[in-house]
DNA sequence: ATTAAAATTTAGACGAAACTAAACTTTTTT
DNA sequence: AAAAAAGTTTAGTTTCGTCTAAATTTTAAT
């Protein structure tokens, strides 16, 4: 079976907001996916037809098993064309996302396969997010959030909360990246920013909201 | 300016076609592009409103200046990705048209300058095509054949006719490919096929249609 | 338990890119 | 130069993915 660009979007929205919200809802769906609503519903009738997801009108929509398997092997693409766009191409890791949204629909799965082999088989994108393997495993990430670590704990940033440019950019330029080690120093209880301390670096000072969206390890 | 895929794929064969064929026309497309001449024609006149060429109803059509630069690249991402293909995922020669069909879809011009420099700039694809700089300009290939070098004349093969499947697997088969030295040892008059000799292996017989077929360049 | 608000779906339309069948031009043949 | 053949365009549909406006259903509020 193959599915158009269009198609192989809506699967991938629909999955990652199954991943919080075990129902998703045509709203949210068309917010994600900058459209209107009245598009979702027609979208998402072709996709019942398919047997991607199961869609219960006014009351949203699951994936299939066969819905999971394609948003997996998907995400598998994206991921692993983002490590190679970063690892190989020397892109910023904030630069690679749109691209990866293009190059993920070229469908030959021999490519991915090959591609896998030439980057050695790498277990997760640049923003720490794991890569499913061909078969749609894909070992779950930490959900520990920085903001949630405990004072003086020697952790390691494993993931980012999303792949926003703004947030990228943001961690690029205070030096954090995948793999930094750091530990929090200070909690300031009036604003809920904290001070971290960085092997080699001055404290700095990281908002609630950015602590929030550093996804940690403690070592 | 962004065209869609359909728009890129008829530029690129109108381009193609206008290599050998100074005027193109709906009928030579139409087969060129498996589809039907109806559709060529209302493809043509949208190609026409966008400048990209010059549509003489019945007369058939010209690339633009503009046109040709959009030909050339995606002529550029084309070869640039088969050259990827091959010479960092180990593909075969005959695999990576269609594959490449699809990568050079993908729009970001970074994408390609950094894709080009990680590959160390390469002049060819793997089928002996030049590859056009960024500025679209290429040096153009030998245009002699193998059939039409001389007997005892020592050459080395530079390109090949067409990216047929059955022609390069033909030649994966008999050891040929870009940079392989040769010389044509006799020619049989009979039905115009060749006996040539390449470094350490026995003599092979090369029919005149697959000669024809092979681009070589005197050394 | 009505009513108001929010969310969702239906109906009807559109542009892109294709198609078939019919009409029209150009070219070739006689 | 007229007729036949070949090539091309026009007209009218189709499918995909989108839209707006109107109708319907669900949820929340009084």
């Amino acid at each position: 079976m193959n599915f158009s660009i269009a198609e192989e979007n809506y699967i991938k929205a629909i999955w990652r907001l199954q991943q919080s919200d075990a129902n998703v809802t045509t709203n949210e769906l068309a917010a994600e996916l900058q459209t209107k609503p009245a598009s979702v519903t027609d979208m998402l009738k072709r996709l019942s037809e398919k047997k991607l997801l199961n869609y219960a009108p006014y009351y949203g929509v699951k994936l299939t098993a066969d819905g999971k398997k394609l948003a997996l092997s998907i995400i598998r693409k994206h991921r692993l064309w983002e490590y190679f766009l970063v690892e190989k191409l020397q892109f910023n890791w904030d630069a690679v996302h749109d691209i990866a949204e293009e190059l993920e629909h070229v469908s030959s799965p021999e490519l991915i396969e090959r591609l896998d082999a030439f980057l050695g088989y790498p277990k997760a994108d640049p923003h720490g997010d794991p890569i499913p393997d061909s078969k749609g495993r894909m070992t779950s990430i930490s959900n520990l959030t920085l903001q949630q670590l405990p004072e003086a704990q020697p952790a390691i940033v494993t993931g980012v909360g999303d792949q926003s440019s703004s947030l990228l950019e943001l961690l690029r330029q205070k030096n954090i990246g995948i793999g930094t080690k750091l530990e929090i120093k200070q909690r300031h209880a009036f604003d809920g920013s904290v001070e971290i301390k960085i092997r080699n670096q001055p404290l700095i000072n990281l908002s609630e909201q950015l602590a929030k969206n550093i996804l940690v390890k403690p070592q």
